[in-house]
DNA sequence: ATAATGTTTAACCATTTGGTTAACAAAATT
DNA sequence: AATTTTGTTAACCAAATGGTTAAACATTAT
């Protein structure tokens, strides 16, 4: 069968699908007809595709995890100063971010449902390597450069800053009263303007 | 009948129970049976007390929003400085989901499958009063007694720094190792870290 | 005692939902 | 051109699920 050009193989159609339903509906509320409908093919089909509709969540995740851990991993691996650091992963992090809206809702929701099991499928067993980064903060404390710092608290705090937005949007839109544009606008901005929060925070 | 003594009342059993249903699963993936098992009760009983599994979802949310919402409105209404209520509010919003930990995640979630009816529900229809801080922040950036930075920034910053750990509980946990007891001290901690980190990075 | 009211349960029902089947269509292979 | 393989669909099925009903049980009022 040819392929229609762009937006072409049915399977890639039912895996954006999927995605969008499966953000909007959370995996239980997400409804298999919905995907289809969505797709614009019949229901069959993604059992034809994916067996079922666990293995076709599963899919989609695997894509995710694939995505986005690694380049983080490097980033704290890296030469990088801390601000440096710091820096490039906020960047990464709410650029990779802005690209899937939806991943940050949808990995807290799992991890909440299923802790055990998700958490292993998303890090696969071994957990991200955070040691050499945290050692660098605890040097950085030790010769005065920065601030007395927890390591995991600086880290959780980045993390915190980067993602939370995504996740409340709804009310930061409805408070603020921002149209689309300016939400992203406002992200956009967010990858220099966290930094820098952070940056202040602990420099001494 | 005599309500015996403690855990009593068949209505407390449910709310407590689907508390701990609809956080766990979510309300979509909540079963009414999971209820009532948890409950200790029939599944008809749910529908003697609340009609309905909306009407039940809609009962403990109203708890919720009426708990929460005027106290961190109060604060930020108050005559207190930046710094006592950016402490007020931390302290006052950590306690309490402490005591309610699965809010957080709750409302998050409805949040974004509904996003006008639940925002509207939650807030009632009028947004939450940060006007008298905003203008606060305004002056003491023109004072220049704090760095620049955008209110509604520091809002988000503020509630992301608070919020997260509940959210993110599950991965911080397994990638730190903590247990329960050093989790739950680690947020106690953070009534006073995250107060901190704030002031420092806007301090000038 | 008994009627009346409130609480709890087991059995049942209609609908929804994930998943299957068999038939059909379109490519690819021979 | 014939046939095998791949893609797609409509109709169907069994299980799960929210909700109902009628009857049993308990409690209070008469």
């Amino acid at each position: 069968m040819v392929k229609n050009g762009k937006d072409c193989s049915t399977e890639e159609k039912i895996l954006e699908a999927a995605k969008k339903v499966f953000i909007t509906k959370g995996m239980a509320g997400a409804r298999m007809q919905d995907i289809a409908d969505e797709a614009g093919i019949n229901k069959a089909l993604l059992h034809y595709y994916f067996r079922s509709k666990d293995k076709l969540f599963e899919t989609i995740f695997a894509q995710i995890a694939q995505r986005f851990l690694p380049r983080i991993n490097d980033i704290f691996n890296s030469e990088l100063s801390i601000n440096e650091k710091i820096e490039a992963f906020c960047k990464e992090y709410i650029d990779n971010v802005l690209k899937n809206p939806f991943i940050p809702l949808f990995v807290i929701n799992e991890m909440n449902k299923q802790p055990e099991g998700f958490v292993k499928k998303l890090f696969g067993n071994e957990k991200p390597q955070l040691d050499k980064f945290i050692t660098q903060i605890n040097n950085a404390v030790k010769k005065q450069e920065i601030k007395q710092v927890h390591p995991l608290q600086l880290i959780i705090n980045t993390m915190a800053l980067c993602v939370f937005p995504f996740l409340a949007k709804p009310i930061i839109q409805w408070v603020s009263g921002m149209n689309q544009t300016e939400f992203r606008a406002m992200l956009e901005d967010r990858k220099k303007s966290v930094p820098q929060f952070i940056i202040h925070s602990i420099k001494n």
